[in-house]
DNA sequence: ATATTGACTTTAGTTTTCAAAAATTCAAAA
DNA sequence: TTTTGAATTTTTGAAAACTAAAGTCAATAT
């Protein structure tokens, strides 16, 4: 690995620090430079400009969180018990970097279109995954599903739904404690556990 | 019904029909008034303040689809069908009145006490009904459920993630369109096939 | 006494301005 | 080719000024 890419991957990571932390409003691209001990220009000669630094983050850490997630897929296994490992994976990622998640939280409008890619493919790459697992209990004739890329989809607005439902419930929608986070889990679990034992093959 | 009530309830219709086209901030007093040909003080005269005309007209258009609902219910017949027919009412509603339930959709924070009041009343009315369709199935021993205020609780917001999730897809989150409201009135009831599915009672 | 109003006051929301902060560029140096 | 300090442009946010709407009330009509 060259200088160049070792000193990118710095920026990424002193970025992600600052945005999972702050949020992207509330850092700037100096903070982050002086994290580091380099010139703000410097950012700029490897990054164009902060939605893309921005982007790269995300892109960064949605794929740990897939990546994580094909290794115990590919371990092998109940598939059941991998999509709740899976959602595991998902809530912790989210808890992890609560703010780099902001704009998906939150039903912002009018975000640069660069962003609004990003989150658009992140969301595919969610919808995939699902559906690899979806894949396997289906191979395995545990269940049974005719339009698997609704189906996913479907379980994946759900799983959303727990997050959103439980969070309007309380004021302090800017922070989710640890036993917020806890419950959503809990009960995307129990949704999941219903939605899955709903999808099984026998009872059709 | 004596002549104040039948004013207060034009007043009540007036403001519905303004509510639910407009929304609250972009619907003033005088306009309803101007609608009525009242003056602006004699809705004070009938309502103390805006908010309480608005959450008026909020628990009115609620109260009116809980009572279909109800009718439903009390019709007797499957405990699916009536389900189903429930969520058609509940899209039907949100759909007519959409912009009365702009507070709902958008995650906004700050609301005044009286309004979280309200909705939080109302949702506390929806799981309540949501339960009351589920015990039909307990009871018809068509499904098992352990937790039924829970359980409801997860349908909601399952139901919830359907809406959001869509409407998070596209740009026009301002006013979905017919089409829109009938791709998440159709995801809505696959969603509820699989989680009443997975509730079914032989499988545990 | 109850219902109704026009005129008035208060409050909340919008627009404007402007300085500070942050993003972004660039010519020069390492 | 990488790095920077300084310059430039853009964005943000607070304060002031303004406007529209909420809300009040004393007087009037029924």
């Amino acid at each position: 690995m060259g200088n160049a890419d070792v000193k990118r991957i710095k920026i990424l990571e002193a970025a992600t620090r600052r945005f999972a932390h702050f949020g992207m409003a509330k850092t700037t691209m100096s903070e982050i430079a002086k994290d580091l001990n380099f010139s703000k220009a410097l950012l700029y000669y490897y990054f164009p400009d902060k939605n893309s630094l921005y982007s790269a983050v995300f892109e960064y850490v949605i794929d740990k969180m897939i990546e994580e997630i094909e290794t115990v897929i590919d371990k092998g296994g109940n598939f059941e018990e991998i999509m709740m490992y899976s959602i595991d994976m998902r809530v912790k990622a989210i808890n992890q970097y609560y703010n780099l998640f902001e704009y998906t939280m939150k039903m912002v409008k009018e975000l640069p279109d660069e962003l609004e890619q990003v989150f658009k493919e992140s969301y595919l790459r969610e919808v995939e995954i699902i559906e690899k697992i979806l894949k396997i209990g289906i191979d395995a004739q545990e269940i049974q599903v005719d339009d698997l890329n609704e189906t996913a989809r479907i379980l994946l607005y759900s799983l959303f739904g727990m997050r959103m439902g439980i969070l309007k419930d309380m004021k302090n929608m800017l922070f989710p404690t640890k036993e917020e986070f806890d419950h959503i889990l809990s009960l995307q679990k129990k949704m999941m556990k219903i939605f899955l034992n709903g999808l099984r093959y026998q009872q059709r």
